[in-house]
Order: structure tokens, then sequence, then C-alpha cells
DNA sequence: CTATCGGTGGCACTCAGTGTCAAGCAGTGC
DNA sequence: GCACTGCTTGACACTGAGTGCCACCGATAG
């Protein structure tokens, strides 16, 4: 699981640094609001510059966003180590309980990724941005979900629509997320969502794929 | 369906000049791409000010976005008068046919519209922008399916999601227009990405909403 | 003719984000 | 100790988005 990470001093020194800022800028960002806090507040309190800030992060977007949306590769992995023969209703659902496991794993950061959640999803431009991210998610979903299936991405919209749809159940978790859920809540907020889409993941091929 | 438009002169002349700012914008920046061009340069072909721009558009992107987006409240109104007994899968695509039908009218129109959804596809910025957009699409066509299931949206994950899953049929059509499509074309389409999701719209109530 | 009112342009300002360059600071070879 | 190399950092200047403010202009009402 440690694809190119510790490069064991360079580059534990940049996670150090990269680490710094991201505390500094959840801190400001979710108490304060994320219109009024500027990247110079950020970099003030995490006692760098702000040339530094932009080496480590695309934007102020960025900084919040990558801290949910850096387990792409772990959902695509989980999803291509399931059995072939599971339905897509499962699998996926497997695959997007990735990044919620890793959470509770860590119960201190559980809080903190709740927090970040409803900052995004109450911050116009950052929900705009964890939508773009997703997108990105809902392609690489879909190339796995086709190569599962066999279908053509090109011609036949399901694999696509199939990655929206996981990507939807996920969101509806993220939104229903209260303070004080434990993981057990959050496993039947998932099977809920999952229980809505089920039958269009689950349905036999219906798309002549013509055109 | 002539809501508060017209007010006869002062209505009309703000309307004159922002199509003229928006039709200079769409021009430069479908043809050159939304990053290189700036807002300076969409007003100098318009002939006005920069501040004028930006009272009539929130931002660079807004005058994008715009052009597809502004079709929500005829989107609502079509649901809101389908017939109560018509499955939501049906419902949905009628609602969602509006803005393709507003397209199929005017031809001449029809053929900017997919270079625009184009341009927005392809520009993370405005993808972005779009996705907001849909976000609150997706709350007033929530608010409606609840308001024809008779379901409670806060404890009831089903409208939020039926409405994620009609927009998610809505971009996989805009995602598939490809130049020379005509309005049959695009309702095949329309039939193929619904057909995909009508499983679950259209499935008996399975979520107890336990909380 | 004058007061008013909506729209406009110009100007200055904040802030996000980028390119560039001059340090600082390992480690390495001599 | 000294030079060289590679990487990181901070400082500065710059572009561009977006906002607040005020003066101006044209039309209309009195």
């Amino acid at each position: 699981m440690r694809s190119r990470a510790d490069n064991s001093l360079a580059e534990r020194k940049r996670q150090l640094v990269a680490d710094e800022l991201r505390d500094a800028a959840l801190m400001l960002l979710a108490t304060k609001g994320f219109d009024v806090v500027t990247v110079d507040d950020i970099v003030a309190a995490a006692g760098m510059s702000r040339r530094t800030f932009f080496r480590y992060f695309a934007s102020k977007e960025d900084v919040v966003v990558r801290f949910l949306a850096d387990t792409s590769a772990d959902i695509i992995t989980e999803l291509a180590t399931r059995p072939p023969a599971e339905p897509s209703s499962v699998a996926l659902r497997h695959a997007l309980w990735v990044p919620l496991a890793a959470c509770n794993d860590h119960p201190e950061h559980s809080e903190r990724a709740r927090v970040v959640v409803r900052l995004i999803l109450d911050t116009p431009a950052l929900h705009a941005r964890w939508l773009e991210r997703q997108i990105e998610w809902r392609a690489e979903l879909a190339a796995e979900l086709a190569n599962r299936s066999g279908l053509d991405p090109h011609t036949d919209p399901y694999p696509r629509m199939a990655a929206g749809m996981a990507l939807l159940a996920l969101d509806t978790v993220l939104q229903r997320w209260q303070p004080g859920d434990d993981e057990q809540h959050l496993a039947k907020l998932m099977d809920q969502a999952f229980a809505v889409v089920a039958p269009a993941l689950d349905a036999p091929a219906a798309s002549p794929a013509a055109g």
C-alpha cells in the first residue's frame, strides 16, 4: 500500500510541511468560514510564506477537498479486487466504504472529517470543487465497471451511470452524517442509500446501445 | 410563460445589454478557450466597460453556465403539472426534456447550446459551476418529488436521490450529444439514459427510513 | 430650468494564483 | 575547509477576478 511515499527523508519533510499547512487551514476555515479566511491568514498561522502554500496546494479549495478526495486509488483498488460475480451494487458499496472505514479507524480524525464534510457541503465554492473531483472518481469507477461487466464504455451508458449512482449514494450518506454517528450508523446510512440505487445497478442489461 | 420580463423599456434595454455581453463572451470563450480569454477581452469585444460586465454576471463562469441553467423554473413547473399517478421516471424524463425541447425549437440556438455544453464539460472550472447549479436543481426537484410521493425529504433519501439520478441521466445525454444530432436522436439518448435509472426510480419503496 | 433616478465608466482596492530569482541548507567529492 | 549539486524556501513583481465608491450622463417629472 506504500506506493511512492516515504522516500525516507525529503519526502517525510515534505509531508510534515503539508500537514502543518493543512491543519492550520482546516482549523481556520472550519471555524471562521471559507470566504473570510485568506491564504495570508493560513500561512501566518502555519508560520510559512504564501508562496510555499501554493507549492503544496493548487488552490485554497484544494487543501480542503484533498483532505477527503485523496483516497480515489484505494476505492478503485477495492472495486478491482471484488469477486467478478458479485452484483455491482454490492461491489460498489464495498468500494465506497473504504474512505469511510479509514475515517472510523482513526476516531480522532473521524470527527474532523465530518466537520470538513459539513464545510464542503455548506460552501458553494468547495462543493463545486468536490463535485469536480467526484467526476474523476466517476470516470475511474466507470472504467473499472466496464472492465468488470465487459461493456464498452463508449457505446453503453451503464458503466458511467452506475458509477454516478454509487457516488450519489455516497453523497447522500455524507449529507445525512450527523455529529456522534458511529461506524454502525454510517453503515446503516450507506445501506439505505444503496438500497435506493440497487434496482438500477443490478438490473439486467436493457440498453441496446444503438446509435 | 412571461413571468416578470418585459417591463417594456428599462427591462428591455437591460436585456439587450445582457445579450450583447453574453454573445461576445460565448463567441470568444468557445473559440479561444475559457482560460485564455479575460473579462477585458470580452468587454472590449462588446464595447462596454469591465464594471458593467460584473453588474450583469456574477463571474466569468456565470455568463456561460447561466446560458444553460436558467431554465430551472420551467423544469419544476413541468414536473408539477405531470399527472400524479405517472411513474417518477416518466415524469422526470418529461421535466428534464423541457430545456432540450427549448433548444430544438430554435435550431440556430441549438448548435450554440451544444457548443456551450462541450465548453462546459471540457473546462474544469465551468464544469464545477455547472454541477453546483445542478445541486440547486436537485434540491428543487427533490422537493417537488417529495410533494408528489408524500415522502418526508428529511427522513427518506428517495426524493433527493431520485432527483440526482434524473440529473445524472441528463448529464449522460449532454455528454453523448454529438454534432448534427437532431431532436429524434436526442430523444433516443434521453430514453436510453432513463432506461438505466428507471428501475431505481420506479422501484417500490424499500427504505424503512430508520434513524 | 432643475431635481431626481437608473445605468454607466473610471478608479482604487483586495485577494487568488504564477513566474522568477536569490538565498539557505542538506549531502558529496576533493 | 571548500566547491559543487540538488532541493526547498521566501521575497518580489505581476496578471486577472471581483468589489466598493463616486462622478457622470441621459431621460423624465415638476
